[in-house]
RNA sequence: GGAGAGGUGCCCGAGUGGUUAAAGGGGACGGACUGUAAAUCCGUUGGCUAUGCCUACGCUGGUUCGAAACCAGCCCUCUCCA
C-alpha cells in the first residue's frame, strides 16, 4: 500500500534508538507511560509519538499486542511486550492480549528464514491454552476501564468467507508494496521460498487491528520492532476501511546480548515463562548469568523495580556486579513465577554456588528405587537426569570431565551407580558443568 | 509449459567413484582462567548392548567389488523464457 500521508516527524529509522529521546526530550512527554517507557529502554518505533503522549496522558489508550500460539509456553522473547502491557495497565491504560488461535494456522513469515510447518488446529488450541496462564501474573483481568481482557482472533478470522475478505479487505492491499516490506524482502534477497498462506499473513494481522478497533475501540498496536510493517499496515488499513479512531503504533527493540546473541535462547532451548517448559530455578538462573553489560538494560526491561533503586548498580563491577545479577534475578524470577518461588530459587543457588552445599531445591528426577538397588548404569542415569540426550553424550561428557557424581569427578563411563551413592537427604546429585545440577531420588 | 542452476550434518559450506561419520567456519557444550560474567586458550560435537555394528549427504530405483559422488524417474527451491 501507499502511504499518502507525510512520514510522521518521529518515525525513526530503524535501528536508531537513542533518536527517541533527541528528538523527544522527556520533559515533553506528557504521559506516565511514554515517560516510564522511553526511561526504560521499550521505545524503538512509534507511528505519532505526540498523539500517543496525548492520548496516554488523558487515559484513552486501549492496546494490543499479539501472541501466536506456536508453543506450549511464551518465552523471553514475548517478555518485553507482555512488561509494555503491564506497564500500560499501570498507568490508567486498558490492554488487551490478543491471542492468535486464527493467524498462527497462517504462520507469520517475519523474521523467520523459511517456512515453518503447518501446525494442526488442535495442536494451536492446546498452544493456546497452556499460553494463557502467565498473562495472569502481570495483568489484572476483568471487565473495568484499566482491567485487560484477553480474545482470540481465531473468532473473526475462522469463519471469514475468502471472496468476501478480498472484496472487502483484499483490495486495500498492493503486492507492490508488501514485497518491499522486511518480511517478505527477506526472503525474497535470501532466494527462499515465500508461499501464498504465508504472505497472507500480513492481511490477517492488520484486519485483527481493524477488528479490535471496532469491537473494543483498541486505538494502539504494540509488538517487537520486527513488526512494525505489519503494525502499519494495519493502521493503512484501518483508514481505510473507515476506522474512526486515529490507530497508533508502537514497537520495542529486539533485543540482543550485549554480545549479540539473541535473547531468551540457551542451550537447551528458548527460555520459557510456564513451569512446565523450565523450573523457576532455572528460569532465575537464565539472569543470574547476564552478562556484566546487560545487566542495568535488564533491570530496567524486565523488572518493575523503581529506577532510581536501579541506578544505584549502575558502574558497578567485580562482587558487585555479581549482587547486582542476584536482584535482577530475584526480581525478574518474581514476577513470572511469584515472590516465593523467586527467593526460594535464590536460596537454592547461593547454597549451591557459594557454600558447595546442595539442597531441596534443585531440579528432582525421581528414578525407580529398585533399578537402583540392582545398581544403575551412570550413563542412563545422566540421560534420565536430563544432562545428556543420548549414552554417547553422557560418555562424552564423561571424558571430558564434566561430570560430577556427588561433588566428585568421574572418569570412568562404566560407573554404576547403587543405593550407597544415595546421601543423607536421601538422593545422589548429578551435575554436568558448574552450574547444571539434578537432584536423582528413588522412589 | 520450456531452458539452466541447485538440494550435504544444528546452521553456513567443501567434497564429483575407495581410510569420508564426511574438510573448513559458525553455533553449542565441556575443560582452563575468572566473578555462576565477558574475552582468550584447549577439547568435543550421528547412534548403539562399542577394538565392532547400525544409520546418514532431497526421495525411489539402478550401475559397480565399492556411491554423497555415475545413471534413470520423482519431489522441492532459485534464475531466465513462455
Amino acid at each position: 500500500m501507499r502511504d499518502p500521508r507525510p512520514k510522521p516527524p518521529c518515525l525513526i529509522a530503524q535501528g536508531l534508538i537513542a533518536q527517541i529521546s533527541i528528538s523527544y526530550p522527556m520533559t515533553k512527554l506528557k504521559s506516565d507511560f511514554l515517560n516510564i517507557l522511553s526511561e526504560r529502554g521499550f521505545l524503538h518505533q512509534c507511528s505519532d509519538m505526540e498523539a500517543l503522549d496525548k492520548e496516554a496522558a488523558a487515559g484513552k489508550l486501549i492496546a494490543y499486542v499479539g501472541y501466536d500460539c506456536t508453543a506450549p509456553s511464551l518465552h523471553v522473547g514475548s517478555l518485553i511486550s507482555i512488561m509494555m502491557l503491564a506497564w500500560l495497565q499501570k498507568t490508567g491504560g486498558k490492554p488487551i492480549v490478543l491471542m492468535g488461535g486464527g493467524t498462527t494456522r497462517v504462520g507469520d513469515p517475519s523474521g523467520k528464514d523459511e517456512t515453518r510447518q503447518l501446525r494442526t488446529v488442535a495442536e494451536i488450541d492446546a498452544n493456546k491454552d497452556a499460553m494463557k496462564q502467565v498473562f495472569s501474573r502481570f495483568l489484572q483481568f476483568g471487565s473495568g476501564k484499566t482491567e485487560a481482557i484477553m480474545v482470540d482472533n481465531a473468532e473473526w478470522l475462522a469463519p471469514l468467507n475468502y471472496i468476501d475478505f478480498l472484496r472487502d479487505v483484499g483490495r486495500h492491499f498492493s503486492v507492490n508494496r508488501m514485497l518491499t516490506m522486511d518480511s517478505a524482502k527477506m526472503r525474497l534477497e535470501r532466494e527462499q521460498e515465500l508461499s501464498f498462506i504465508e504472505f497472507n499473513y500480513m492481511l490477517l494481522q492488520a484486519y485483527d487491528y481493524v477488528e479490535l478497533s471496532r469491537r473494543y475501540g483498541c486505538n494502539l498496536q504494540m509488538g517487537g520492532s520486527d513488526q512494525w510493517g505489519n503494525i502499519v499496515t494495519g493502521i493503512d488499513l484501518g483508514r481505510r476501511m473507515g476506522v474512526k479512531d486515529h490507530l497508533l503504533a508502537l514497537t520495542c527493540p529486539l533485543l540482543t546480548t550485549a554480545s549479540g546473541a539473541k535473547m531468551g535462547k540457551t542451550a537447551s532451548g528458548a527460555v520459557w515463562l510456564n513451569e512446565a517448559q523450565l523450573s523457576a530455578y532455572d528460569y532465575w538462573q537464565y539472569w543470574r548469568n547476564t552478562e556484566d553489560a546487560d545487566v542495568i538494560r535488564f533491570m530496567k526491561l524486565f523488572t518493575m523495580m523503581p529506577t532510581d533503586e536501579i541506578q544505584q548498580y549502575e558502574g558497578v563491577a567485580g562482587a558487585e556486579i555479581n549482587h547486582a545479577k542476584q536482584v535482577l534475578a530475584t526480581h525478574a524470577t518474581a514476577l513470572v513465577h511469584g515472590r516465593m518461588a523467586a527467593s526460594n530459587a535464590a536460596d537454592t543457588a547461593r547454597q549451591m554456588f557459594e557454600q558447595g552445599a546442595r539442597t531441596q531445591g534443585l531440579p528432582t528426577v525421581e528414578i525407580e528405587g529398585e533399578k537402583l538397588e540392582k545398581g544403575l548404569g551412570l550413563l542412563e542415569a545422566l540421560v534420565k537426569a536430563g544432562l545428556a540426550a543420548t549414552n554417547s553424550e553422557a560418555r562424552r561428557h564423561i571424558v571430558a570431565g564434566g561430570i560430577r557424581l556427588n561433588g566428585e569427578q568421574v572418569h570412568n563411563d562404566k560407573s554404576v551407580l547403587n543405593m550407597s551413592h544415595i546421601q543423607t537427604d536421601g538422593a545422589l546429585l548429578l551435575s554436568l558443568g558448574k552450574k547444571k545440577h539434578v537432584l536423582l531420588k528413588p522412589v
